[in-house]
DNA sequence: TTATATTTTCAAAAATTATTGAAAATATAA
DNA sequence: TTATATTTTCAATAATTTTTGAAAATATAA
């Protein structure tokens, strides 16, 4: 396979796997391109490859800063902004892992609290408040998980494991 | 808080998440609604809590139980189909991630491969190649992990990490 | 069998989300 | 300072996804 076709290969392949997780497709395909690519491209160069406007490569370039799966580099001697990805697979599990856990578990942990304090009486009741703590019980070991992950360096994974069993 | 609001509020929240993470908000719903719900609920009685069209209804139901998320329940005498979550959340977690496996990492591991097959003889062709084996490892490691949690019973969080790390 | 209940399908409509592109804002150079 | 390059914004447009609802298909009862 030629490099060419295997860079366009994997930026379709990493727009549909971001497309399936919730992430927007141009975003994902400005990742992928800006993964495959070892030097750093400017907007226009990311507007030429993936052919698309200078507002929508803006935006998502701008999204992948906010993600810190992106970096702005300066190249002596250009006035253009130029953008490199973090190239670490690991570096990149846990940002968006940090991200996720700040922008959706925590909030989901905090609105699961609240659906605890049903009072009612009934069976009904009952029954959804248990589903409701199970599911917190769930959300919150994932949540400790993703923490230690974080905290952890090197093999976080058997790091995170041991604390999380302890 | 009361029940009734509680499970407006907990139909809401899954949705969120649901959407967050590249599922359907009305399918969410549904499955939020039956999670809430001890008795199994047919089709009409769907449409009428989330106030949605019967084609709807219908195509998230069927949806939902080609997740296994959700059973089709007989009630005697009654001509109606009636639907019931799956309210384990562990058995939750475990066919979620089955269908992700095999629907999203399994054709990524696939295609990855592919990519590898680069044979160009440039410094961003051999930086290319890394980054996709890179990749390829980490998602191979995620895959295994979720393939013993399939396996392993009770504490598959245990089971998973120990068969991974040796 | 025929009548009735229920489910499924799917083309059209609605809603949502993404994208464009040019004007405005900002930054740098002269 | 003014001129020029570059980035950002955002209203309008386009594309995509979701939803509707009624007709067709299917299942059950009489």
């Amino acid at each position: 396979m030629k490099l060419a076709e295997a860079k366009k290969q994997f930026v379709q392949t990493w727009a549909r796997l971001g497309a399936e997780w919730g992430i927007n497709r141009t975003m994902a395909q400005v990742h992928a391109l800006l993964l495959a690519t070892e030097k750093p491209l400017s907007t226009d160069e990311v507007m030429e490859e993936l052919s698309i406007s200078r507002g929508n490569a803006n935006m998502n370039l701008r999204e992948l800063m906010n993600w810190n799966l992106v970096y702005r580099e300066l190249v002596p001697g250009e006035r253009k902004e130029y953008f490199r990805a973090e190239k670490d697979i690991w570096e990149v599990a846990k940002r968006i892992s940090r991200e996720r856990k700040r922008r959706e578990i925590e909030p989901l942990l905090r609105e699961l609290s609240q659906m605890e304090t049903v009072t009612d009486d009934s069976t009904e009741a009952k029954q959804f408040v248990k589903t409701v703590k199970d599911i917190h019980e769930f959300a919150g070991k994932i949540d400790k998980s993703v923490e230690t992950m974080l905290k952890a360096d090197e093999n976080w994974f058997f790091g995170a494991i041991l604390k999380l069993l302890r």
